[in-house]
DNA sequence: TGTACATCAGTGAACGCGCGTTCACTGATGTAC
DNA sequence: TGTACATCAGTGAACGCGCGTTCACTGATGTAC
């Protein structure tokens, strides 16, 4: 294969970030070769760095666009309840300890599917404030005033680490429902 | 160096497993060699396999172990507070979300530290239940009837995993303060 | 519009490295008498 | 208690493997004229 044209490279790029985005959280940072990336858009893992630097250095990207799909999740909650914030909200806690949350990590939650990947000693400095913006806009959207929910968004976040630490186990549910029920009910009573 | 006392043996097995409990918690399986844990303890990596049949085997023991050094840890703070269960939690609850335990993953709560590792789709299948039944447990203590408080405990792992993904920056703090102030004060008034 | 040349995205072999695991060996420990 | 031998915890070299990264090369794309 010869070069290709800017506008198809550009796509491919996008692709491998998208890929890193999903592979990321499925499996984590270090259990995702270059290899796997690249032939995730049918490419061979020698041009991975004509686009990027190092593969540290594209968890940044993957926690960028990790966290613009959920932007993109919350507006879809959010058209589905117009002008009642408290209905989308509830529905969107429902949906976020919902066991088919947990056993989806590649479409999930970036908050809590890259939180070992951030923690890590070795990633890119550049990750950790665009995973910390990421985080404090989705404790806003939970809130119903001006602050942060962030007390909301820990427990959420701790709910569904348990749970996909102990799947497979009857505690796992539990912990689900426990989390459930321990928060407000914010839906619009009808 | 020769062959050496059983006793010896033994001592040699219970430090690695010790040093394992550790390292797990701080960097990941992944990211300690079987080198690195014999290190620790003196010896070279050879004769790891003299004691374990894996290094994922030992995440089962690690685990185990990081939940009986919990366990001493619940008692000291229940020590503190004879028969006043409520302050002893109400002074594990501020430990739990300080800077101090956000900064020492090592020594910190296995809950929080093994979860990555555990929710690893190549742990061990052993490793699960007993990190499920060390959940359950810490849940239990946590509570003030005889249900297990699985929301407080979802609320204090997700805050400091987001507190540890987060550190270094002004968020870290917030998370940690706001997920203290949603929890009810269980200190009993003087 | 057509031609000649420069560019550079992608290829695939290769490099260097660290890792988990194996194994022949050592020599102090444990044991049978 | 002492002696002879078997055991086996620990050693360190070696193996095989997969990984991140580099690089000479290819040939279609992009561009200067």
């Amino acid at each position: 294969m010869g070069r290709v044209s800017q506008a198809q490279a550009q796509e491919n790029r996008k692709q491998v970030v998208a890929a890193a985005s999903r592979l990321f959280r499925e499996r984590g940072v270090q259990a995702v070769s270059v290899a796997d990336l690249m032939a995730e858009v049918g490419l061979t893992h020698g041009g991975f760095y004509k686009q990027f630097a190092s593969k540290e250095a594209l968890l940044t990207e993957a926690t960028v666009q990790a966290f613009a799909d959920l932007w993109v999740l919350l507006a879809e909650f959010d058209a589905r309840h117009p002008g009642d914030h408290g209905s989308a909200r509830q529905d969107l806690v429902d949906y976020y300890l919902s066991a088919e949350h947990r056993d989806d990590r590649g479409a999930g939650c970036p908050a809590t599917g890259l939180a070992s990947d951030l923690a890590a000693d070795d990633a890119d400095p550049a990750a950790r404030p665009a995973y910390a913006e990421g985080v404090d806009l989705f404790a806003r959207w939970l809130s119903t005033n001006d602050d942060a929910d962030l007390a909301t968004l820990s427990t959420l976040v701790g709910a569904l680490t348990l749970a996909r630490a102990t799947a497979g186990t009857e505690l796992s549910e539990r912990i689900l429902a426990a989390a459930r029920r321990s928060l407000p009910d914010t839906k619009t009573q009808a």
